[in-house]
DNA sequence: AGGACGTCGCATTATC
DNA sequence: GATAATGCGA
DNA sequence: GTCCT
């Protein structure tokens, strides 16, 4: 109970931290920037601040770490609150930034704890663990006291705890991050921070210092030599797939030639029309809002496309090949690197953490070489903030606010989030509890409370990381058609998501299932049926979650399988859906980013837009913003032709 | 300046 | 025990 | 974090 408590304060806390960061943003947003920035601006506002005599910001360029308590929330709430008008940063776990731990218990190895480390000399060198009194006595100071006689610890307690940390020893966490973020190059940084706070160093010395030592070994961006080689290269060529899809299976049989033909037909093939060319997966959403949205670059790059129109969209643009090879590489690179870092971390704006994913594939498509932010962020989706605090910090080649959170806790919290099943909460909460590894958690399982949906993606972490090539997925696809048909003939199965885009692998193989209710025929009971089936064929291994009612028209079950049994095990997905959802469900879960993209302009277009729920919903019509009904358009007049669109 | 940014089914946990 | 809230994945 | 209103 402890621990839910815990939790739940945490969360408390973590919304205040969010709430917080958008109410002073403004006014901290440099302090949060990193150490670089940090220098100068404490350099300048130092300066300023004898003359204005504002005297409010005492604690500029210092970073604070207040751990959250159990059941002390406000009080923490009130702390941050004090901090942060006085300047100071705040944060609730500590990084290798920080300078200042708040503190007013006994003990060094609780206080180790509460931080998630295993002993403080994991913080960075030079921190100070102070009483929150030091603070207090501070503001009425209106400066920067001696934290001498407010030191959290006895002398000899703290000076202990520091000891061993001068010299860095090899199992220290805050260490490796060093190691792993200069790839692996033997050097020796034994800090990342400068020590500063209670120590009298000069804002020049801290800058020589760190400068040298650090920047020699930063990677040099400013010639964005193409590092990519193997990802992205399309591996199969476009009629490989092509074939494929067309003739992978059963949506083209007894489904695609009944009176509903038209409409099926015309899906399908718009579909393939549209995945014409390669098209890369892993751009995810960014296509969407990048790929029709990025007027200003068309401005500077102009397509191949008599119609302007088709340009903003990945079908009509050029596939010759060399479009892979982004002059920014190594931005895109970097926003990815932020992106797989923050994900998993508290605190960050989950809106703020998906842009930077958003800005790696901009970065990556977009054709001239970025130089500095102020070309950026004409682009659309890169603004000031990204352009002056993120692309100019990643240009300069300086070790700036990602180098210096780039810690070994980001970094063991965001491999726990790739469990399946572990999200972000989940992936801090097992933090706090001491696990620092994916190891740490098969050794103990029983210490972490996994749900059984998060046993098994520990237990087949790697399997469920990895991709599915396209035989694999057809293999997979082949027992599940083969067990729907022996059930019922009459069914339709289809493959959906990358597979169905033509994609070389996949992260999962989900199909759909309906069956057409002219006939009075219906797929209800099949969900049951088919599972046991591929259960007892042993192609169905593990369950993540079942329908609520299996024999609903409309039902999802989630789990993994095989398609041999020496084969990885695989995620899969299986849904049913009514009948007359099966169009705009092929739409929708093909997810297919070409063909949604234009969708949703050409319905936003006519002032409409596509209820995204739409999906095992379809639940259409009505709502907050006039949304077309793609159910009933599927169903009687076609999607496409109900919106006015007609493929050649 | 302030809100939207997709939305929903299922599992689990918290609360009544 | 019923219901609400939260986390997670898609 | 960006965009739109």
């Amino acid at each position: 109970m402890g621990r839910l408590k815990g939790k739940k304060d945490l969360q408390t806390l973590t919304k205040h931290f969010e709430a917080f960061e958008k109410g002073v943003a403004k006014d901290n947003a440099a302090e949060r920037s990193g150490v670089t920035d940090r220098k100068g601006k404490g350099k300048a506002r130092s300066a300023g601040q004898v003359g204005l005599g504002l005297g409010s910001k005492v604690f500029d360029g210092l970073r604070f770490c207040i751990s959250p308590e159990i059941g002390a929330v406000s009080k923490h709430k009130s702390w941050w609150d004090i901090i942060a008008k006085m300047g100071g940063t705040v944060v609730i776990r500590p990084d290798t930034a920080i300078t200042h731990v708040i503190y007013d218990g006994r003990s060094a190895a609780l206080l180790a704890r509460e931080l998630g480390l295993d002993t403080l000399s994991e913080l960075p060198e030079g921190t100070v663990c102070v009483k929150w009194d030091w603070v207090v006595k501070c503001k009425m100071a209106n400066k920067v006291l001696e934290t001498g006689p407010w030191l959290s610890f006895q002398k000899t307690a703290f000076n202990r705890a520091f000891s061993s940390n001068a010299a860095i020893r090899e199992g220290s966490r805050m260490r490796d991050i060093t190691t792993d973020l200069l790839k692996g190059r033997s050097i020796s940084i034994t800090k990342r921070r400068e020590p500063s706070a209670s120590d009298s160093e000069t804002e020049s010395s801290k800058k020589q210092r760190a400068a040298p030592s650090v920047l020699e070994r930063q990677p040099q961006p400013p010639k964005p030599v193409p590092q990519r080689s193997s990802e992205a290269a399309p591996t199969a060529p476009a009629d490989a797939y092509r074939d494929n899809a067309t003739t992978h299976g059963a949506g083209r049989g007894p489904g695609w030639e009944n009176p509903l033909a038209n409409k099926g037909d015309g899906l399908d093939e718009l579909i393939s029309g549209l995945q014409d060319g390669t098209i890369r997966e892993d751009e995810d959403e960014s296509v969407k809002e990048n790929g029709i949205a990025n007027e200003v670059a068309d401005d500077e790059y102009e397509g191949t496309n008599p119609c302007l129109v088709a340009d903003k969209f990945k079908c009509g643009q050029n596939h010759d090949g060399a479009d892979d090879k982004s002059p920014n590489e190594y931005l895109a690179r970097k926003f990815e690197e932020m992106y797989d870092l923050y994900q998993g971390v508290a605190g960050k704006d989950f809106f703020s953490v998906r842009n930077y994913r958003m800005a790696a594939g901009i970065m990556r498509r977009t054709p001239w070489p970025i130089t500095k932010g102020a070309d950026a962020s004409k682009i659309k989706g890169i603004g000031a903030n990204l352009a002056e605090r993120w692309i100019d910090e990643f240009l300069s080649g300086r070790p700036g606010r990602l180098f210096y959170e780039d810690t070994s806790q980001a970094r063991a919290i965001a491999a726990f989030k790739d469990i399946y099943g572990v999200g972000k909460s989940q992936a801090n909460e097992l933090y706090k509890r001491g696990a620092r590894s994916i190891d740490d958690l098969r050794a103990d399982p029983e210490r972490y409370g996994l749900t059984s949906g998060q046993q098994v993606g520990l237990e087949l972490y790697d399997d469920l990381r990895a991709r599915i090539p396209r035989e694999e997925c057809k293999a997979i696809y082949d027992l599940v058609r083969s067990e729907a048909m022996a059930i019922d003939p009459k069914l339709w199965i289809e493959i959906m998501g990358s597979y169905r885009r033509g994609q070389e692998a996949s992260g999962d193989v989900d199909f759909l299932i309906t069956e057409d209710t002219e006939d009075g025929g219906s797929h209800a009971g099949v969900m049951g049926k088919l599972v046991n089936r591929l259960r007892d064929r042993g192609v169905i291994t593990h369950e993540l979650s079942q329908p609520h009612d299996w024999r609903a028209l409309e039902a999802k079950w989630m789990g993994v399988g095989r398609a041999t049994p020496e084969g990885k095990y695989r995620r899969i997905d299986i849904l049913c859906i009514p009948f007359d959802q099966w169009g705009a469900a092929l739409i929708y879960f093909t997810g297919n980013d070409v063909a949604s993209a234009p969708s949703q302009t050409i319905t936003a277009g006519r002032g409409l837009s596509m209820g995204k729920g739409s999906g095992s919903g379809c639940s259409g019509s009505g709502r907050p913003k006039d949304r077309l009904d793609v159910r009933s358009a599927s169903l009687e007049s076609g999607f496409w032709a109900s919106i006015g669109y007609r493929f050649v």
